[in-house]
DNA sequence: TCTGGGGTCCTAGGACCC
DNA sequence: TCTGGGGTCCTAGGACCC
């Protein structure tokens, strides 16, 4: 439709992180991970300073959330487990997670972004596409005019791509981490994008980046060099086509600017594995709590489900999940506990239960209440 | 002492309907 | 009593992303 589009993707620069250092000046230059569960707050000391936990003093399950480019640099990064990153790093400082503050920084950052380019793409909490199509300005002070208004709202640096696509914005703004700009046009791909690995596209995940590997894969422009046939023969024809095309840099996809949420979920990592016979009362518990936590989600969306679902993780991490739909939407716990019951009877429960988790989908909005006859004879009125 | 929590999308088979 | 062909809905699992 359009083959002159400028598409920006903005990437807050360590953003977990970057907030709670607002919070906390004097951690700046340290490493830091934001993550864990029941991680304690900092303590007031006698003499005024704060204490913080350190890595090491961390015991259960729990996972980086994310961590300043200072732990990262001693091999610590998103997603690792907590008590293996306190092998490398065990003086590295542990802060718990603090999503309202992510959340209010969040709509900071959106709210100065739209007010200098109003098409955005929500990508989570901490990035967006901007679609700066509209906009005549170049690229570079464009560009240097939104990290501007980010950093005036929030006190936080970001990385920006601009480029013709969604695809290739993405790999762009992490080309020039933290705090860059990294512009580019189709016919720089050969150059800067061939010689990257594959699984830097969006889309090719650990499980695609081993079969690619698997074929001698291992960069985009290896990738390029592969025939569409046999990308099609071996990944079938909608990944096939894709795949070749994200090589190639190209890709059409419109920004999604408005979205009705598809589901709403609630799950739980048990500080142990729960037996089903010696901890009915713990699980049952959860699982209600569960419960009324998807029915709060709804309420305050305002929403109704049609399908509710369980899922169940065992100690040796299988996963197992069961759904129900229903004639009727329903929202209330009492209800969602009933429907989520019936699933839970769909499932032989002879291991150990490491997570639990509940979920609400077929979300719509509730249905109009029924008008009493006295009213609507009045209301025929107008 | 491996491996959180909240999402989306895709696939594939079976039921069911016309 | 050799059995076509769509279409949609439901369910389970899996890949992937932030």
């Amino acid at each position: 439709m359009n083959s002159h589009r400028r598409i920006a993707h903005l990437d807050m620069d360590a953003f977990f992180a970057s907030v709670e250092l607002r919070h906390y000046p004097m951690l700046r230059g340290q490493p830091v991970v934001v993550g864990g569960r029941r991680v304690d707050r900092p303590v007031e000391q006698a003499d005024g300073s704060l204490r913080f936990a350190r890595l090491r003093d961390y015991v259960g399950r729990g996972v980086i959330t994310t961590s300043t480019y200072e732990a990262r640099a001693l091999g610590v990064f998103s997603g690792m487990g907590l008590m293996k990153a306190a092998q490398l790093a065990p003086d590295a400082i542990l802060l718990p997670a603090n999503f309202d503050a992510y959340r209010d920084y969040s709509r900071r950052f959106k709210a100065a972004v739209a007010s200098v380019a109003p098409v955005i793409e929500d990508r989570g909490i901490d990035e967006i596409y901007i679609d700066l199509s509209g906009i005549a300005e170049d690229s570079l002070p464009l560009a240097r005019r939104i990290k501007q208004a980010v950093l005036a709202a929030t006190g936080l640096t970001c990385s920006i791509g601009i480029t013709p696509n969604k695809l290739l914005a993405k790999i762009a703004s992490d080309l020039d981490k933290p705090d860059g700009i990294t512009i580019l046009g189709h016919e720089d791909v050969p150059t800067r994008i061939w010689p990257l690995a594959a699984r830097k596209i969006n889309g090719i995940g650990p499980k695609a980046a081993e079969r690619l590997r698997a074929m001698g894969v291992d960069t985009v422009g290896q990738l390029a060099a592969v025939a569409e046939s046999e990308l099609v023969r071996r990944f079938g024809a909608s990944t096939g086509s894709w795949l070749w095309r994200a090589a190639r840099g190209i890709d059409e996809r419109p920004l999604v600017t408005e979205r009705d949420p598809k589901s709403v979920s609630r799950e739980s990592t048990f500080e142990r594995d729960l037996d089903v016979g010696l901890d009915r009362a713990a699980l049952s518990e959860a699982f209600t709590g569960l419960c009324a936590r998807v029915a709060d989600d709804l309420a305050r969306k305002g929403l109704v489900a049609r399908t509710i679902g369980i899922k169940l993780r065992f100690a040796d991490f299988s996963t197992v999940t069961r759904d129900l739909t229903l004639a009727e939407p329903l929202a209330d716990a009492r209800a969602i506990r009933q429907a989520a019951g019936q699933c839970l009877k769909r499932i032989a429960l002879g291991k150990r239960i490491r997570l639990l988790g509940v979920r609400a989908a077929g979300l719509q909005p509730p249905p109009a209440t029924p008008v009493p006859v006295a009213v609507q004879a009045e209301l025929q009125l107008f």
